[in-house]
DNA sequence: TCACTATAGGACACTGAGTGCCACCCGAGA
DNA sequence: TCTCGGGTGGCACTCAGTGTCCTATAGTGA
């Protein structure tokens, strides 16, 4: 019998490579529980349902996402914390290129897998949008162009990711992304802040800050939201 | 026995109500079946699953977006042709706010019919990019942007389309989602058309066209096409 | 080394979604 | 009247997913 913590790894295993040989719908959790020798009640004991099998970490990345966007320093760019939580994404895959690969390619074939990987990107970008509303303000005009940004970069992602896959997994994804996001949120970031930004209003006014020229940066940072109520 | 085409109908109503007053997972199909007052077997013949019973008719409607983006005219700009798509689906929400409010309230709750939906909107969101990319160029630089586009037109329709429904469904729909869209594609369009345009190529080439007054403008446009080989 | 407990897996039974198959009904046409 | 075709009913079957109870093992304290 196998350790504990490796119950898990081939199950996903062993899914991933029956999906592969006789498809999705012709492969019952029994073969995938005996190919991974356990029972059929221990699958169901790691997995919600039969799609989860190849997904074996999406909630864990989707808690540690929104990990970090909560704890992301305030002196960062909303958009540059966005960023680094698609690299987050990305890196996930790039760190076994060789299933995730597979697992594309079972993917791209099974309907219920494709609406079960749909479901899990909407998620990320629900977690885009709700940071950036708390970060960036909630007013009406401004949630509707958070949802955009937010849904730009997990299309993003989603493009620059998908074509690594296609190309069987080679190169550096991280960079490509990297540098396809800054593309497309450097040239959204001034439609975002132009716009629907109120005028005429206190958020005009002048302020002074003079501190001393070792001050670390936090220290001023929090100085001028103090100064601003 | 009612008409054949009603029993569609009736499935869709006893459905909802039923999932409404007992949730979704414990209404089995059996049971909607029976208020309906046909087969169980009945209803798998209308709907492919359970899921299906409350979006009676994202299928057709897809079908109906497509076939109107396929035919519309190449004078209309692609932004409008996909603004035009979008109202058509908000339209159909519009058509029966009482029921879109109900099954509003049913998705919110119920997991798996949520997914559903985000897969269905993500079917409209592929094929507004293809359109784009058929009608605007399908280089990788722009691939991606249309891609974008498409989320952010999918993005706005769904903000506008849930307010409209927290709202209890009153008010025009199709105007707000028209002034939206507007709001977002005028503004994302020239970062779609500055960017990644060949440059110093014969696309700035200048074109004469020299024609009566009277010409009609289908006519004109063949001619600049044909110009431009 | 020996209980003791908590945690994870196994065995089994059960519900209900979804499918295949065959029989039936009913309207249209020869 | 016969037959043909499409939609329906009835029935049986597979399999996903769950609840329940039992067992094994690892870790803990004495």
């Amino acid at each position: 019998m196998p350790a504990r913590r490796d119950i898990r790894r081939s199950l996903t295993a062993a899914a991933l490579d029956l999906f592969l040989a006789q498809g999705f719908d012709e492969t019952t959790v029994d073969q995938i529980a005996e190919a991974a020798g356990v029972a059929r009640r221990t699958f169901f004991r790691h997995f919600k349902v039969k799609e989860d099998a190849i997904f074996p970490d999406h909630d864990a990345m989707l808690r540690e996402i929104v990990a970090h966007l909560e704890t992301a320093s305030p002196l960062v760019p909303p958009l540059t914390a966005v960023t680094e939580a698609a690299l987050m994404v990305v890196g996930t895959y790039a760190a076994d290129p060789e299933t995730s690969v597979k697992r594309y390619e079972v993917t791209r074939r099974v309907p219920s897998l494709r609406e079960h990987e749909i479901a899990a990107t909407s998620r990320y970008q629900r977690a885009f949008a709700a940071f950036l509303n708390e970060r960036d303000g909630a007013g009406e005009p401004r949630r509707l162009r958070h949802e955009v940004i937010a849904a730009a970069a997990v299309t993003t992602h989603n493009h620059v990711l998908r074509a690594w896959l296609r190309g069987g997994g080679t190169g550096d994804v991280r960079a490509r992304l990297s540098e396809a996001l800054s593309g497309i949120l450097e040239g959204l970031e001034p439609w975002l802040d132009d716009r629907d930004r109120p005028r005429d209003s206190e958020d005009d006014d002048v302020l002074v800050v003079v501190t001393r020229r070792g001050t670390p940066l936090w220290k001023i940072a929090q100085e001028i939201e103090a100064a601003r109520g």
